[in-house]
RNA sequence: GGAGGGGUGGCAGAGUGGUCUAAUGCGGCGGUCUUGAAAACCGCUGUGGGCUGACGCUCACCGGGGGUUCGAAUCCCUCCCCCUCCGCCA
């Protein structure tokens, strides 16, 4: 969340900053500072009282050790009409804090200066490409008559294990996903310098508050239940990326200068309820419910948060260029970007079937946003200040739309697939056969 | 699922209604002494909020929330978490 000062002391500013995401936050202003100020004047008063009674009860203990019951009587009730009074002045100030807790947490973070002003993705900046279409002197098919062919996906016995949208891989198919993870965790712990860690798929609502994915985005996810107790409904959640348990490891704590920065990669499967998205009808492995990602997380200091950002972005091209696949890195305008977001590149893979760049990286400064929702700070060594950090968060990458990727490039005209140089002792193979006839 | 025990500062650990402004020990930082170090001794050593131009003043926090009381770490209610044993289980 934004930090209350700021709100106070900037007021214009940050209005004009959330006023370029096109989203109509900047309303919400004005409420949050009237919530603001109502909370601080009750507070100031009812301590004023409290510091009174205070003092007069530790007279009341005086006069009781002496023996003074009278004196202790009258001055008792003296004291309780403060009481009354206070309880109300502590219960508009508590009212008043929690709802502008609430409407705080409903307002996204400002988008960094140097993020072009736009309205949608039609206004996103491209920065750079790597590489150049694939072309092919034969019938090119696409990923989902490849994995049909090739039998590396059963769409059809997914639909009917979950429904629409879950995939079952098969035979190489469900090698490649398994060697395409292990590449990519490899890669970045000895290449990039980043720790694994392996968070729970399951996580409490709070690490979804502190990631900023509630309470906006609520609807969004899977909510679990224990068997039939439904009172347990709602207290967890399927993670919908690695994000919400491995940036929430250190929430609540306040880390040593030195610890930073903090690297974390971690691989999980993530699961997306997409209500309402338009794609989701699409055959194939382009949107579904339930794909694997290998999650990028940075605890920095805030001097740092840009550069390690793009080195982040960087990290996550070399998975592309590993693998030969042309793409190009694009800069989310105002307009575009998500919630917690200060500054975000996406990395797009060119899928020649498909004849589309497909989203396989979304690499985010969130600076001081989520560290302040989840309370992560460090303590400077200079003067003993403890300052919020910036969180990063990236996909190395998302796995799925790399995999349609890997298959549509890659794909030769005998019908199999060539697999590129680095992920071969990962595959123990050299290409995907293709099927013969009695297969 | 059943039974029991517990949650207090960075750590250990005392504290069952009133100088708790939380004892004591350890650790950490600074100082004295020393050629230097150790030891010893002395001092400091949590987080957040409010008010103030500032020095500062003040409030809250003993797992979370609520209650009783003039006054709560302490009493009551409730939730959460941890540990031990039993049962079930990959």
């Amino acid at each position: 969340m934004l930090d209350m000062k700021l709100l106070r002391e900037r007021t214009e500013f940050v209005r004009e900053r959330l006023a370029t995401r096109n989203a109509g936050d900047e309303t919400k202003v004005t409420e949050v500072l009237a919530l603001d100020e109502s909370r601080r004047s009750a507070l100031a008063e009812a301590e004023t009282l409290k510091a009174r009674r205070n003092s007069a009860s530790k007279e009341i203990g005086g006069l009781i050790g002496q023996k003074r019951l009278e004196e202790a009587e009258s001055k008792k009730a003296e004291v309780r009409a403060l009481g009354d009074r206070i309880a109300e002045l502590d219960k508009t100030a508590a009212q008043a804090e929690s709802a502008r807790d609430a409407l705080l947490l409903m307002i996204p973070n400002l988008p960094h200066a140097s993020v072009a002003l736009g309205k949608d993705a039609a206004d996103n900046p491209e920065i750079r490409v790597h590489g150049q279409k694939a072309t092919f002197d034969f019938k090119a098919l696409n990923h989902v008559e490849l994995c049909e062919k090739l039998r590396l996906i059963d769409f059809a016995r997914g639909a009917k294990l979950s429904g629409s949208g879950f995939l079952l891989y098969t035979g190489w198919g469900a090698r490649l996903e398994r060697a395409l993870i292990n590449f990519l965790l490899d890669l970045h712990l000895q290449e990039h310098g980043y720790t694994e860690v392996a968070p729970p798929y399951i996580i409490g609502e709070h690490c979804m508050v502190g990631v900023g994915q509630f309470p906006k985005f609520r609807d969004q996810a899977y909510a679990v239940q224990e068997g039939l107790d439904t009172s347990t409904m709602g207290k967890l959640y399927l993670l919908p990326t690695a994000e919400a348990p491995v940036a929430n490891i250190h929430r609540e704590e306040i880390l040593a200068e030195k610890q930073l920065p903090v690297r974390y990669c971690a691989y999980s499967p993530c699961f997306r309820a997409e209500a309402g998205a338009a794609g989701l009808g699409t055959r194939g492995m382009i949107r579904v419910h339930q794909f694997d990602k290998v999650e990028l997380i940075k605890v920095v200091h805030p001097d740092q948060g840009y550069e390690e950002l793009e080195k982040m972005v960087q990290n996550a091209e070399t998975v592309l260029q590993r693998l030969g696949l042309h793409y190009r890195v694009i800069n989310l305008c105002t307009g575009d970007m998500g919630f917690a977001s200060a500054k975000t590149y996406d990395i797009e893979v060119w899928a020649p079937g498909q004849g589309t760049y497909l989203e396989v990286s979304s690499c985010s400064n969130c600076e001081d946003y989520q560290s302040r929702r989840m309370n992560l700070r460090f303590k400077r060594e200079s003067d003993g200040q403890n300052l919020f950090p910036h969180l990063l968060n990236g996909s190395g990458t998302a796995l799925a739309r790399l995999f349609v990727a890997l298959v549509e490039t890659h794909q030769q005209a005998d019908g199999s697939i060539r697999i590129p140089e680095p992920l071969r002792p990962y595959l123990r193979a050299e290409v995907i056969p293709a099927p013969t006839a009695a297969a």
